[in-house]
Formats: C-alpha cells, sequence, structure tokens
RNA sequence: GGGCCCGUGGCGGAACUGGCAGACGCGGCGGACUUAAAAUCCGCUUGGGGGCAACUCCAGUGUGGGUUCGAGUCCCACCGGGCCCA
C-alpha cells in the first residue's frame, strides 16, 4: 500500500533538489537543534527564564501506546495541535503543549498472559517506539513534561485524588464536596439529623436502618452503625453490584464484551455475580455535571451525548402499601415514574428479579407464592445481562404472590417480577400502566393482566364523546360511523377544545343533513366540498373497522370499560386529556398530560404518598477491576471488613511485583492482586494505616483502578510534572488551567461521554475542595475525524482485503489489452486479453476505462485466477488489518518525509471529518514542498535566489496569504490554510517563469514564516539559508497590512433574473447607487435589458448586482 | 424505533454571515523541453449544444416541493450513508 504511486525520490541530477533524502536529512537535522536548545521547553511562572505572556494550553488526548505502533490516525490531531501551538507561539503566548502515556490497561496485561513478558517491559518498549514515532514528526512538545500513568510518580497523586474522594461527602444544600470529618463533626455536634444518606443507592436493602429514618444522638451510637453511616456519604464507596464474572479468564466484563452470555474473547460461559467493588458517587454530580455544558465550547452533539448519557427525567417517586408484603420488607413498595398522571392506569406492578423484595419474599413467601418458579425465574434472569433484558423479544415473568394497594383508587393490584425492569433504573420496581407504556401493554397482553385507558388524545376523547351523546338519529346503523368520523376530523384539524364539543357536533349534524339533501346526480359543488373533506375521516373510519367495532353499541361499551387502547392493539404513549382519574379527593379528569402531572403529584405530597422526583440515567461509577495491570487502591481492610486508607506520606502503594499474570479460573471472583500473597497480608504500621495498632493485620485492596483512572487529571500533572509535593503546584495550576480550563482539548470523538465525564467528575470534587481554580477541565473540545481507508465491497456487500483486488485499465494503444495494478498500489502486476475476462468485467472496462476486480490471493504476485474475477465496488472503511489497508506512519515518511505528511494530513478536508487516506494524493503535498523550495533556493548551489525589487502583485498576494492562513489556523481550517499557501507558490513560480520575477529575501523570509507551522523542518532551513535570524520557531508571525488586501477596482457580476449575465469593474467602495448606475451603463447589460421592464435593482456593495426585469 | 450529523466533477475537497458553484490537490488530456524517458514548466479538465474565434446558450450541488430579487447554504417531505441511544 505504501508505495502506492511514488518513485524513489532521491535520484536527480540537481545535488540540491526537496526530495526524500534532503527531506530526511534537513528534518534530523532541526530536530536535533530544537532539542539540543531547548526551543520548546515552556518554564512555569517563577521559574527561569519564564516571561510573563498571554498563555495557551494546548491539549492531545493522550494516546494508550499499543505495541503497533502509531497508527495514521495518531498524527492527524497532533499535527492540528502543532500547528496551532506554533503558530501561538508566533504570535506571543506562552504555549504549554506536552505529551504523555496513557499506559495502565488491558492490551499490555493480555499480551502479557500470552507471551508472559512483563507488562511493565511491553509498556516501556511500546512507549520508546511512540516516543521515537512522535519525534519523526518534529511537533513542538516540551517533553521535559513527558509523564506516563504508570510511573509510581505519578500514580502516587492518582492514588492521592482517590483519597480526596473518599474523605468527602457531597451536601445537597450547598451543592458541593466536603471534606467527610465535617460530616462528622456536624452530626456529632447534633448540627444535623443523624440518617443514612437517602441518596445512596447501595442502602436499599433487607435489615438496615430504614430509608430516611432517624438514627439517634451521634455519640450514643456504636462505632460499626457510625461508620456505616458515614460510609453512605462518601464519593467513593464499597458496594455490592451485579457484574459480568466470566471465571475462565478471571475477571469481570462490560457489557459490551459480553455476546450472548460468553465472553467476546474466547467465548467462554459468564456469569452474572454480586460483586463487593468500589464505586464513585457520581450521579450526585448529575445537576452539575449537566447545566456545567452549557458553558463550554465543545461540539454540539458531543455535549447532546453528555446529556443524553446522564438522563435528566422528571417525575415522581410514589410509594404503593404493601397489603400481604414480608414483615421483614418496608410497608410500601416505592417506585419512580415518570409518567404519575397515569397512576389510575396501574393495574399491576413489577420489580427486577434483584429486587430486595424478591429476597425478602422467598425467605417468608405468603401463601400465594409459587416459591419453585419464583426462584428458578430470578436464578434465570440474573445471568442475563441488562442489555439481553432489554432487547425486544417475548416477555417472561413471575407473579410474585404480593399484592399492593394502588395509592389512586384503591385497588388491590398484583406484583409480578420480570427481568425487563433493571435493578439500575430508578428503585428497580415500577408501577406498570399498560396502557400508556409499550413494555407494559405487550407484557400484559401476554399475561392477561387489566389493560386500562387514562389518557385519550384529542380524537379519541372526541369518538368517546359521540358515543356519549349520540342521538338516536345520530346512532342509525348506517350514519353513526360517517357522522362520528366527521365529527372527529373536524375537532382534530381544528385542535378544538372539548368544551366546544357539543357546539361541534351540532355543526356536524346539520351539515350533515345539508350534505346528504342535496347529494344528487349534476351538482357538482357538496361533491366536491365531501370529497375534499373526506381524507381524514376515511383514515378514522378505517381505524375503527380495523378494530372490529361494527356497532356504536359496541363502541359505547368499550368507552365503558375503558379499553380503546387494548382494542387499539397497541399503548399510547403519547400526550393528551385524562379519562377515568378520579377518587374522592381528587380528580385529574379532562387535564392535558402536563397538568395531570402536577395535580396528581399535589396531592400525592399532601398524603405523604409520594413526591416530585428527579431521576438520572447516569449511574454511579464502577471502579474496581480484578486485573494486574492498573493503580492499586490506597486502601486497607481489618479483621472486620472495615476499610481504612493508606496516609498521604505513605503513597503510592506500589504495583506488586508479579510473575503470573495468569488469571485464576474460578467461579468465585478473585482479583489477580490476591497471588501476591506477601503484599495482600501485611500490617497497619506496615502500610501506614493511622488509627489502628501498627501491629495489626490486615489486608490489602486487591482489586485496581480501571483504565480511566489516570486520564482523569493528566492534564493538571503536565502543568508542573515533577512537583513532589502536590499533584500540581498552585500557581502553575491557576497559570496554566485558569479559571476555565484547557484552551483547546482536541482528541477522538469516541472519548466523548465516558473519559470526558469522568475528567469532568473529577475535576469537580477537585475545585469543591479547594484544589484547583475552575470546575472545569477542558473549556474548548475539538474532534478529529477518522481517517479511513479504500475498502472493496462485493455486491452482497461484504468486504474484501485490498491485496486481494486489482484495478484493471484500458490499454492507450491497444484496445484488447487490459493492465492489472493492485489496488494497494504499485506496478501493474499482469497484462490480460479483455476477451478472456467474464461479460460483466470486460462491458465496465468498455465503458468506463477501468474496473476494480476482486481476483483473491496471488494479485501481488500477478498469479490472477480469472475465473474467480468478481467486479467489486470502490468505499471507505475504517483501516484494519484483516483488510489489508492500514498505513504505517513511518513508510511514509521514509518516502516523503515528515513535512510532506503532516501537509497531506491537514490537507485531506477539514480537520473534524473523516476521510479515506490515499496514498497517492501525498504526490501533490511533495511537489507543493519542492516547488517552495525551488522558489527560494537554487537546485544546484543549494544557495538562496532572492530577487533585489520586490513585485508589487506579489507582494499583494502575500500579504493575503499572511492573513488568511493565519485566520484559518484559528478555526482549525488547515486544508485551506494550506491551499492559500500552495496558490501563492504557484503565482510566484508562474511569475518567475513568465517574468524572472524572484521573490525578495525579505519576502522569503515571511513566506518561511507562514510555512513553519505547517513545514517546521522546510520553514526552518529555509529561513536558515536566507540567513534568518536565529530560529524560524522563534520568529514572531509576519504582519500584514490592510490596505494591501483590497483593490481599487473589483469584478462584480451582474445578474438579471437571478443568473449571471454580465461582469462590470467598479470602484471596490461603490455603494449601492453607484453600482446601479454602473451596472445598467454596461453595455451588455444594456442589450440584456433592452425589450424589458427594469422592476428593481439589488445591489449588495461589493458583491453584485441583480436586475429584476418584468 | 428515537436523537444528531452528512450527501457538491472520475477522486479528496472549496464556497465562513443566503450573493460569480467546483478554489486547491489527485487523476486524465494536450503542449514545451528531451535521442528517449523521468523530472520540470505551460495549457485544458461539471455535462450538453452552438460558433473560425475572443465567445455564447442550456442544464447542474441525492430526489420532490417551498421561502427569497437570488438557495449548495434556510424550511418541509422523501431517498441514501455515518455516529450515538434503544
Amino acid at each position: 500500500m505504501a508505495t502506492t504511486g511514488a518513485r524513489p525520490m532521491s535520484e536527480s541530477g540537481r545535488r540540491h533538489r526537496y526530495d526524500a533524502r534532503l527531506a530526511q536529512e534537513i528534518e534530523t537535522r532541526w530536530q536535533r537543534v530544537w532539542e539540543e536548545r531547548g526551543t520548546f521547553r515552556q518554564p512555569n511562572p517563577g521559574e527561569e527564564g519564564f516571561v510573563d505572556r498571554p498563555r495557551f494550553y494546548c491539549l492531545d488526548m493522550f494516546p494508550y501506546p499499543s505495541g503497533a505502533g502509531l497508527h495514521v490516525g495518531h498524527p492527524e490531531g497532533y499535527t492540528a495541535t502543532d500547528i496551532i501551538s506554533r503558530y501561538r507561539r508566533m504570535r506571543g503566548f506562552n504555549v504549554l503543549h506536552p505529551m504523555g502515556w496513557d499506559a495502565f490497561g488491558l492490551p499490555a496485561e493480555q499480551y502479557a498472559i500470552q507471551t508472559g513478558i512483563h507488562p511493565a517491559q511491553t509498556t516501556r518498549r511500546s512507549i520508546e517506539t511512540f516516543r521515537r514515532q512522535l519525534k519523526r514528526f518534529g511537533f513542538c512538545y516540551d517533553w521535559s513534561r513527558e509523564i506516563a500513568t504508570i510511573d509510581p510518580d505519578y500514580y502516587r497523586w492518582t492514588q492521592w485524588i482517590f483519597l480526596q474522594i473518599y474523605n468527602a461527602w457531597y451536601d445537597p444544600e450547598q451543592k458541593r464536596a466536603r471534606p467527610i470529618h465535617e460530616l462528622e463533626e456536624e452530626f456529632r455536634e447534633g448540627r444535623r439529623r443523624v440518617q443514612y444518606n437517602p441518596d445512596a443507592a447501595e442502602y436499599g436493602g433487607v435489615g438496615e436502618l430504614p430509608f430516611g429514618a432517624d438514627a439517634g444522638d451521634w455519640n450514643t451510637l456504636d462505632e460499626e452503625t457510625r461508620r456505616s453511616i458515614i460510609d453512605s456519604y462518601r464519593l467513593a464507596y464499597v458496594a455490592n453490584q451485579t457484574v459480568n464474572w466470566c471465571p475462565k479468564l478471571g475477571t469481570a466484563l462490560a457489557n459490551e464484551e459480553v455476546i450472548d452470555g460468553r465472553s467476546e474473547r474466547g467465548g467462554h460461559p459468564v456469569l452474572r455475580k454480586p460483586l463487593r467493588q468500589w464505586l464513585f458517587r457520581i450521579t450526585a454530580y448529575a445537576e452539575r455535571l449537566l447545566e456545567g455544558l452549557e458553558e463550554l465550547d465543545w461540539p454540539q452533539s458531543t455535549k447532546a451525548m453528555q446529556a443524553q448519557w446522564i438522563g435528566r427525567s422528571e417525575g415522581a417517586e410514589i410509594d404503593f402499601p404493601l397489603v400481604n408484603g414480608p414483615t421483614m420488607f418496608k410497608p410500601a413498595l416505592r417506585v419512580f415514574t415518570t409518567r404519575p398522571d397515569t397512576l389510575f392506569g396501574a393495574t399491576y406492578m413489577v420489580v427486577a428479579p434483584e429486587h430486595p423484595l424478591i429476597e425478602a419474599i422467598l425467605e417468608e413467601p405468603p401463601a400465594q407464592t409459587d416459591v419453585p418458579a419464583l426462584r428458578a425465574y430470578v436464578e434465570e434472569a440474573r445471568n442475563r445481562s441488562d442489555v439481553e433484558r432489554q432487547e425486544a423479544r417475548e416477555k417472561t415473568g413471575v407473579f410474585t404472590g404480593v399484592m399492593a394497594q394502588n395509592p389512586a383508587t384503591g385497588e388491590e393490584i398484583p406484583i409480578w417480577t420480570s427481568d425487563y425492569v433493571l435493578m439500575g433504573y430508578g428503585h428497580g420496581a415500577i408501577m406498570a400502566v399498560p396502557a400508556h407504556d409499550e413494555r407494559d401493554f405487550e407484557f400484559a397482553r401476554k399475561f392477561s393482566l387489566p389493560i386500562r385507558d387514562v389518557v385519550y388524545p384529542l380524537p379519541v376523547l372526541a369518538m368517546r364523546f359521540f358515543a356519549e351523546h349520540a342521538t338516536e338519529e345520530d346512532a342509525g346503523a348506517d350514519i353513526w360511523l360517517d357522522r362520528m368520523c366527521d365529527f372527529v376530523a373536524l375537532v382534530s384539524s381544528k385542535e378544538l377544545d372539548p368544551a366546544e364539543f357539543p357546539r361541534t357536533l351540532e355543526t356536524v349534524r346539520s351539515r350533515r343533513q345539508a350534505t346528504d339533501e342535496v347529494t344528487e346526480p349534476g351538482d357538482e359543488r357538496p361533491q366536491t366540498a365531501q370529497d375534499h373533506r373526506g381524507e381524514a375521516p376515511r383514515q378514522w373510519r378505517d381505524a375503527i373497522r380495523a378494530m372490529g367495532i361494527t356497532s356504536l353499541r359496541q363502541l359505547r361499551e368499550v368507552f365503558d370499560q375503558g379499553v380503546f387502547h387494548l382494542r387499539a392493539g397497541e399503548a399510547y404513549t403519547g400526550p393528551g386529556l385524562l379519562v377515568n382519574s378520579s377518587n374522592d379527593e381528587v380528580s385529574i379528569d379532562g387535564l392535558g398530560t402536563d397538568e395531570a402531572r402536577r395535580r396528581i403529584v399535589d396531592w400525592l405530597q399532601t398524603q405523604r404518598l409520594g413526591m416530585r422526583k428527579i431521576n438520572y440515567r447516569l449511574r454511579d461509577w464502577l471502579f474496581s477491576r480484578q486485573r494486574y495491570w492498573g493503580e492499586p487502591f490506597p486502601i486497607v481492610y481489618d479483621q472486620r471488613g472495615w476499610h481504612y486508607p493508606v496516609s498521604e506520606e505513605r503513597l503510592p502503594v506500589e504495583l506488586p511485583p508479579l510473575d503470573d499474570f495468569a488469571p485464576e479460573e474460578s467461579d468465585e471472583p478473585r482479583p489477580l492482586l490476591a497471588k501476591a500473597r506477601d503484599w495482600l497480608h501485611t500490617t497497619a504500621g506496615e502500610a501506614g494505616v493511622e488509627g489502628l495498632h501498627p501491629n495489626t493485620p490486615v489486608t490489602r485492596e486487591a482489586n485496581t483502578m480501571p483504565g480511566w483512572a489516570g486520564s482523569c487529571w493528566y492534564f493538571l500533572r503536565f502543568c508542573d510534572p515533577k512537583n513532589r509535593e502536590r499533584f500540581v503546584g498552585a500557581e502553575p495550576e491557576r497559570y496554566w488551567m485558569g479559571e476555565a480550563g484547557v484552551d483547546l482539548y482536541i482528541g477522538g470523538a469516541e472519548h466523548a461521554v465516558l473519559h470526558l465525564l469522568y475528567a469532568r467528575f473529577w475535576h469537580k470534587v477537585l475545585y469543591d475542595l479547594g484544589h484547583v481554580s475552575g470546575d472545569e477541565p477542558f473549556r474548548k473540545l475539538f474532534h478529529q475525524g477518522l481517517i479511513t481507508s479504500f475498502a472493496y465491497q462485493r455486491r452482497d456487500k461484504s468486504l474484501v482485503p485490498v491485496d486481494e483486488v486489482a484495478i484493471l485499465e484500458r490499454d492507450e494503444q491497444n484496445e484488447r489489452i487490459v493492465r492489472a495494478m493492485p489496488a494497494m498500489g504499485g506496478e501493474a502486476v499482469a497484462t490480460l486479453d479483455i476477451a478472456n475476462l467474464p461479460h460483466d468485467i470486460a462491458e465496465k472496462i468498455r465503458q468506463e476505462g477501468s474496473a476494480s476486480v476482486h481476483f483473491g490471493p496471488g494479485v501481488s504476485t500477478g498469479d490472477l485466477r480469472i475465473a474467480d474475477a468478481e467486479l467489486v465496488l470502490r468505499i471507505t472503511a475504517k483501516m484494519s488489518k484483516s483488510l489489508k489497508n492500514v498505513i504505517n506512519p513511518d513508510d511514509i515518511i521514509d518516502q516523503y518525509g515528515a513535512d510532506t505528511f503532516r501537509l497531506y494530513e491537514m490537507y485531506m478536508g477539514p480537520l473534524e471529518q473523516s476521510k479515506p487516506w490515499n496514498t497517492r494524493d501525498t504526490q501533490g503535498l511533495m511537489r507543493f514542498c519542492q516547488r517552495a523550495w525551488r522558489m527560494i533556493i537554487d537546485e544546484d548551489s543549494g544557495q538562496p535566489q532572492t530577487g533585489e525589487k520586490s513585485d508589487e502583485q506579489i507582494e499583494k498576494r502575500l500579504h493575503r496569504m499572511i492573513a488568511k492562513v493565519g485566520d484559518d489556523i484559528e478555526r482549525l481550517a488547515f486544508n485551506t490554510a494550506i491551499a492559500a499557501m500552495i496558490e501563492f507558490v504557484n503565482a510566484a513560480t508562474s511569475a518567475r517563469e513568465k517574468h524572472g520575477t524572484l521573490l525578495t529575501r525579505d519576502q522569503a523570509l515571511r513566506f518561511s514564516q507562514v510555512l513553519a507551522p505547517f513545514a517546521p523542518h522546510l520553514g526552518e532551513e529555509l529561513w536558515h539559508r536566507l540567513g534568518g535570524e536565529g530560529l524560524v520557531s522563534d520568529a514572531p508571525w509576519p504582519t500584514y497590512d490592510e490596505a494591501m488586501l483590497v483593490d481599487d477596482q473589483i469584478e462584480i457580476p451582474v445578474q438579471v433574473r437571478g443568473k449571471v449575465r454580465a461582469r462590470i469593474m467598479i470602484p471596490a467602495d461603490a455603494d449601492a447607487k453607484q453600482m446601479e448606475q454602473l451596472a445598467l451603463a454596461d453595455a451588455q447589460v444594456q442589450r440584456l435589458i433592452e425589450d424589458k421592464t427594469v422592476r428593481k435593482v439589488v445591489c449588495v456593495p461589493g458583491r453584485l448586482v441583480n436586475i429584476v426585469v418584468g
């Protein structure tokens, strides 16, 4: 692939020609100079060499250094940040532009398991490769700030931040995190009611101090109760969570890693198991994480995704009293619903199979419970993942034997359990309103549970009105349906209020009569009128017929029983008006759904049966992994199982050495670190735990932190990477991060939700605790698009590897001969006779001159099996090993140089767009470099060739280019910036060919300044050969003169009725009146309008004239 | 199924707030230079029609409609592709 269209660059007669060889030489030379001189070292405030200037923090998402080395996708974002960093430096900013490694994680560990090589070793090697590859691009990183998340010096502070979060709680009144000792003080001093954290989802279980219950005087509580109350408030807490446990792999897997109950890797069985793990109470921040989005300069799509992920929904919590519930369970079942307005339609309830109520029922089953069936169902459901459970399939479930009371209707309704309800959402229990929820509807139909309408959209409400108020005449067997449908159509087309139903029905009656009377042959008008309004009524007529309703009497029954939606065969989930919704104390009948929602919740609140509640889809963040290659937790347990933090001075808790990374195959989840027994079992004194006697035996937390941990704060460490006292010094943090955070953050959209959300969460906690200056880490975010590659698709849409495809091209000389070029690039491998090719291929080549054909293996050797040939379509697809279309940046740099590579990637198209790599196109950017070189340097002598006198046109173009390139860099439009430079070079080349005009030295210097951010080595070399002072990297950005950007006279188009018909010259500053005069005076224009009336002349100053003629 | 984004020459793309559609690059064609080729330089390159010609006319930004003096750009519907959620 890498050889597409490329020919060796180094052979040419000219010794000083810009070719691959020279590019390599220039590039390594300047990279060495920059390194030796520390050109891109950026001192911090207070350090030697610091100059007080505006700051610019330009950050790349740091890479995970995989063993495969750099991918062409990596340098895309890095080149963009490099250009803007270099540009801002030239514009007089202090620029923080660091690079580091996100180096903990699964792939290295998997590799270690396969090869037996320690992940530390392979990771270090991968980092070396990545660093070497990145350095070849000449990026202006301040390498003195390089960090890796696996450095104990770094993860020491990751652990420290964990402890900050551990030792904090969220105060809902102050809407911020506070140190946990302040909470304890408030309890101790009686300033705060002692109770479990009412927002702690993990404390909903059986046998705990009940929700919201007052625990009494803090000082009389035993230590264990105090601890568990405090722990219920911590922002980092331990809880049992059901995970996908894979015994064979010895780890929990993410939902995406489990397919059909088996692991994605290896296809081993996966169990759903509750596991004690660390979680972060990110849900406490849901509101702030959502609100904070508004202020950020981020792509709209990313903000939308985060908002959706947080998933705020307003609704109510409602308690349904249990009729025959287990005594050990609370007296009522609490649910969350976004549709409290439909409460009267709740005809049954469903709890998740994991719900504590089920556990309680199984312990203490009421007579009605079919215990074996319930137990079997719960067992089975447990091993289905949430994703599977949500999939549309036949609903399953079991009646629990327990009844609850609908607080609005007083009815006793059954409680079922089904896996379509998830423990993770709301309280793991729902009130089912089958008439108005699709899943409840399906479930109710399957198990013959009652379905009762409580909301009707306007047309249905109108039908009910008609059914109730039809006169005997309306009800006539031939008439009722037509008349009702006319009425419904009229109501819905005008969106009439129900109060107007009686009057409207009268209108329909009289109109109907009139129509009936005059419908006679020959009278056209009423017919037309009826046809006109015939469409909508017909639709209703069909609907009623489809429901099998043939008489008004039947329809009345449907409404009397409230089973319209049941008969219609689907739930109605839209807005509408309430029906069948009143009791002795409250009625919401006739209200719209929004108003009904408010009214019913008000009533529930006065009855203490429910509360208005905002719910979030966001779940607390599961922070434990049972892996080796991650940060250890700074936590130990005593023999009672209580957790204690390792004191700050004793950090880092280093990863113990381990030779055997193979997971232990076990049904009982056991983290890998448990294998390091000496490390695992220690004493309080050894581990550095305060508040325990040093000899107390303790066990270390054996889980490790997930891959996200290190990336949550690395941008802070970059500000002050060597600090040994703090995670980041206060002053560097304030200077670089300011109140709004990183000035520009570029990285892939695949991190739109998780990384960016987690980092925001950590940052907000750190802000609340006073450790950082602002509460958002990334002010401006930008996603570079994916670099894709060409791939070839069969007719059945399956893809074939690129190296099995040849491009067949007709020979210019002999039309029977067809040349076959490998699609992956390179010279022709075979010539074929068109007559031997399959008909469809031959035909395509005759018509279009070429065709892409799949031959199978053997294309590169020219061994083309014509019998297997089939036409394929060129499409773009992600680069992948299986398609053999992966590009290696090293190969491209070898052939063209880093500057060409950088220019090509930036020139491909808009940064945010995904675009296909086409090696052939790099040629164009290589030519640009050569032309730029030749414009200034003599290829024979290597000396600059400059003129004495500046050409005014060239000077003007130079100013325009400087202005355009600067603007384009600011808006990250590098493709058009490069186009502007190409245009300038082309113009200069052409002027030299035609008139022998040379750039002056001064012009050449300014050109190299503009070029430098894009092609820094070439820019530096030109600057150097021209004798520029110092380095072009340290030079200022050239200025331009506004006056040079405008011409005195400009050509504008004259449109006649919107079409360009002529062009005229006008003064650039001509006003509308002048423009009109000049346009109308033009001979060509006069000819065009001579026989027409000018109705209007639209003049847009500086742009065009449009003459509207009649 | 819901949400968001995108459809422009043979290809990548340009046209920033509605104002000359196709900048720039690739590829292709023609020419100059050369014994020849490469490299380089110059010219042409949306399609179709007319003209010896400088030129000129018609159509044209996925499809159909709308708003406007004027639409690639704004609005509605549809078709196709991508991403996210379910």
